[in-house]
DNA sequence: TTAAAACCGAGTGATTTAATAGGAATTAAA
DNA sequence: TTTAATTCCTATTAAATCACTCGGTTTTAA
């Protein structure tokens, strides 16, 4: 049950490029920088995040990411969705509506078991907005005005 | 983020055991048939089981296990802890108390996100107690009372 | 024209998962 | 006292997944 580097990196790319958002694109080398991630592998995130429509691409040079949608607009769990596909705990259809045949679904007892897990997490991560985030961000930085462009806004790896 | 086969399994072991209760042990290889799962990989989770003291085992001939504490006693929690090692989404000192050190845990933002991720799912599955999951077992089976050997309480592998 | 960037797909070593297998120790019952 | 049932313990393994790396192509601003 733990969340794998997509969902971790991902929802710091993601963060990164809220809290430094404007007209201008960012580009991916920038934030891999910055987050201490390999710009390879964020590559590979990238394209789970257009398809839910989080972020966008500009090509060419200059080029780089735009948030799709305002940051009030995009909860952390359509985030983490995005980069780690369904917050369920089992591929249960009763829990993942549909998704998953199963033959005993009515001498199942477990399954309510499944359920109150995937509706805790689902409640818990689309309560939380990008912006909350980046407004919690900005508080830590404000001390430090200076070196607004190194915050890692998370730890670890 | 989903449960490995250990949390699955396991489960419905234990579930298999309290439906099956009395005062004279079960054997796993009956719970193995029961619930169609392989019996070796089965023993393997025993020892998690026991560390827990959720079940303890007779051994020799007419031997097998026992719940080592009232159903009403015993938390999906503790099941799931049990088997799967702790429910956190992450390993993060600030979450996983103490546990997973951190070097920049100061200007970490993503770590209130992980917090309330592993509180939601602790607090839901603390709040199903394994009795709940007995009667509602029986209440299923209740319809049929000839084949109660045979009920596998849980859907799919 | 050039360089910066997004875009795309293939390959890889390490780790974890989900088992299987074989045997030793214990004990109730024949 | 033997036998058979059972827990208990450790090792091995095939397959999958993870966390990358690498090499290239397209696009586009300067």
């Amino acid at each position: 049950m733990k969340l794998s580097t997509r969902g971790r990196y991902g929802l710091r790319a993601v963060l990164d490029l809220a809290v430094h958002d404007s007209d201008e694109a960012v580009a991916l080398s920038q934030i891999a920088e910055r987050q201490g991630i390999s710009m390879n592998y964020l590559e590979q995130l990238i394209p789970k995040l257009k398809k839910a429509g989080i972020v966008r691409g500009i090509r060419g040079a200059q080029g780089g990411y735009l948030l799709a949608m305002p940051v009030d607009k995009i909860s952390i769990g359509d985030i983490l969705r995005a980069l780690e596909g369904d917050l369920n705990p089992v591929d249960c259809a009763d829990v993942n509506d549909g998704e998953g045949a199963c033959s005993n679904s009515d001498t199942c007892v477990t399954k309510y078991v499944w359920k109150r897990i995937s509706d805790s997490i689902n409640e818990a991560v689309d309560g939380i907005m990008l912006s909350e985030l980046v407004e919690e961000s900005r508080k830590l930085q404000a001390p430090v005005p200076n070196d607004s462009n190194k915050t890692k806004l998370s730890c670890g790896k």
